[in-house]
DNA sequence: CATTAATCAACAGGATTGATTTATTGACAA
DNA sequence: TTGTCAATAAATCAATCCTGTTGATTAATG
């Protein structure tokens, strides 16, 4: 556990429920936690007073009009904490801190023609140092997420460098701080989960399309990571044709066919409508497909598709999926309901930020 | 929850914990459990304490030989509870009484040609009140979980009658414990992880080849079942081809082939080689499909394969599942490890037993 | 006599319960 | 219209309980 870093964080499973639900629900009154929460409203009195000494929750203006003696809604306080985000990209490298409502305070980025483990070790703790050395002493940064795609050192060989690097462990040298490393694709999940604008429910699974598709599963709320901090591994996923999940859906599909990069940002994606159009076929096939494993093995409601692109193309690849969706064999199991992402290409940076943050404040992030 | 009707079952989650552990790795000591749970020595004393007055532990003979001061290992009361599991097949219904660590004390079951809800009623009420006379007053009777499997009014216009019918709901109306049911190839996997004898981890898939085939879900160490109670539908995962899994590793796809129905036990299983041959490969092919596809999503280091099936059979479809995984692309994810169930026919009736089990002695079955 | 298992006794933290305070709306009488 | 009061709901206070920990103690063995 890589708490002693920060003694000032260490809330209880109930207190992080709390500021879990008031997270996901907006301000809410203590009446209406203890009644979520099933805890008595003496208790939620307590740990809220807590949270609010500690400077986690506000208390908001009472709420009049109703019978009976105004409630208070209490909401999350933005400078509770912040954390950093780290994503490695495959053109761009980048750097955020997010506070404790999923605001971006500060992005730093850098473009590049491939990640080295030195220049990316650089340009971090470069960027580290000049954003702590912008903020007051008092600021509370619970921790730094670090997105990263796996296996970076098969995409070719000056790659190599990534083989046994271990990038969270070099960082965290000389932080005053825990660092948490995930994959990106699981990160834009995380992104969804905590700071996503969507009510989802309590399980969905997520599909993230970038220069290579992954993904998360999110279970009782919860990210699933797997023993092996491999679950999500959407990308991976067979699909008919002896194929893999990636090698339909990804965006370096696309630029193979292109015969040419796309920019690191919407700005600059001129694609050929019929190319993105094919692309976007046969892409939703793939996707509808492992949606429809995960909904089989999983009993998963909704499934929600997401990516670095245009978000036009975003809404065509959904569209795409539905119908590939509705052709798919579905006997004794219920179609999921598909849904966009609500982040698009700020998912990865967002998800890293919120690597600490669960870890620290989501019920079952760590310790008690 | 129901559990007005078992004021004699209410153990906490650390109880539950105990017992579980018990139940996983044999007769421990208390020091042993002290160590494993993480709870202090004088916790165990007190709990244990409790556990062994109400009957559900028992302390073994000491064990000298060792520095220190002899241990007693405590063991499961084999009376501490017992379960009764109903299981409905297509030929055969059953009904069966376990006792706490598992055994069959009392089985009874009925062959027809076509399960209807009149029949299975009358059977499980009758064998059911059968039962309770024959047991003393004092049996300790935690539930009834039944095993069946779902939508059985797609399996012919004759089987209409199960459209709409509770039965849960109306065995338990005269019954003085709860019932719970499940889908039967998911109780087969409760069954192997509850009762089995290898040496599993906390997270599985387990494939059971019945009539129909079908699965179960373990994250964690406990079942996985979904919103909406259909999870470790592996039945209805897609496979290449614009099929689903049981449309090729299923008994009836055989028996589709062979022109006649195989009987329900091993006894006379009578195949020619290469009919038995040629559906073997097939559904290994599908079985790997499947299994890569959940290893890919969750990260699940094993496989359990099972089925209503002779033992040769059931290895052979083993083998043909490894072979084929061997076949699929897998960049990004590590194989997973597949191996045989442990209870083969008798899984899906000691799972309907397990269920009860789970409910009140497996850690976050349910109450606090 | 070091070592390990297990328990005793005192205590601590986090929850519950039941009584109490506070602030409001809505009904009704003046 | 206005003053009064019952009903309602939010929140807290005070006492207690439950479940765990800590530290000292006892027991049995190689």
């Amino acid at each position: 556990m890589p708490n002693d870093l920060t003694p000032w964080i260490d809330l209880s499973w109930n207190e992080r429920q709390i500021l879990s639900l008031v997270r996901r629900r907006g301000p809410l009154p203590r009446a209406a936690l203890a009644q979520t929460t099933g805890l008595s409203p003496q208790a939620i009195t307590n740990l809220t007073r807590n949270l609010i000494r500690n400077g986690f929750l506000d208390a908001g203006a009472v709420v009049r009009g109703k019978v009976g003696q105004p409630s208070t809604p209490l909401s999350l306080a933005p400078d509770g904490a912040q954390f950093l985000g780290l994503k490695i990209g495959r053109r761009l490298v980048e750097l955020a801190l997010v506070d404790f409502v999923g605001r971006v305070k500060i992005h730093r980025q850098e473009i590049y023609g491939h990640p080295t483990p030195d220049r990316v070790l650089t340009f971090a703790r470069n960027g580290i140092a000049t954003i702590l050395g912008s903020l007051p002493p008092d600021a509370r940064i619970a921790g730094l997420g670090v997105a990263t795609p796996f296996r970076l050192w098969d995409w070719g060989s000056e790659m190599a460098g990534w083989h046994g690097f271990d990038l969270a462990g070099r960082l965290a040298e000389d932080l005053p701080f825990p660092v948490f490393l995930e994959n990106d694709a699981s990160t834009a999940c995380a992104a969804e989960l905590i700071f996503g604008r969507s009510a989802l429910p309590r399980d969905f699974v997520h599909l993230y399309v970038a220069h290579f598709a992954g993904g998360g599963v999110v279970l009782d709320g919860r990210l699933r990571v797997g023993p092996r901090r491999n679950a999500g591994a959407l990308g991976s996923m067979p699909i008919p044709g002896g194929r893999q999940l990636l090698d339909c859906a990804s965006v370096s599909t696309l630029e193979a066919r292109l015969g040419r990069s796309l920019p690191p940002d919407d700005s600059g994606w001129q694609v050929p409508p019929d190319t993105e159009g094919r692309w976007i076929a046969e892409a939703g096939d793939a996707l509808a497909f492992v949606a429809l494993s995960a909904v089989a093995l999983l009993d998963i409601p909704v499934v929600v598709i997401d990516g670095a692109i245009p978000r036009p193309t975003r809404a065509a690849l959904v569209e795409a999926t539905r119908a590939a969706m509705a052709r798919l064999p579905a006997a004794g199991i219920d179609r999921p309901e598909i849904i966009e992402g609500s982040l698009a290409r700020s998912a990865r940076i967002l998800g890293a930020a919120a690597l600490p943050l669960a870890h620290f404040f989501e019920p079952g992030g760590a310790l008690t």
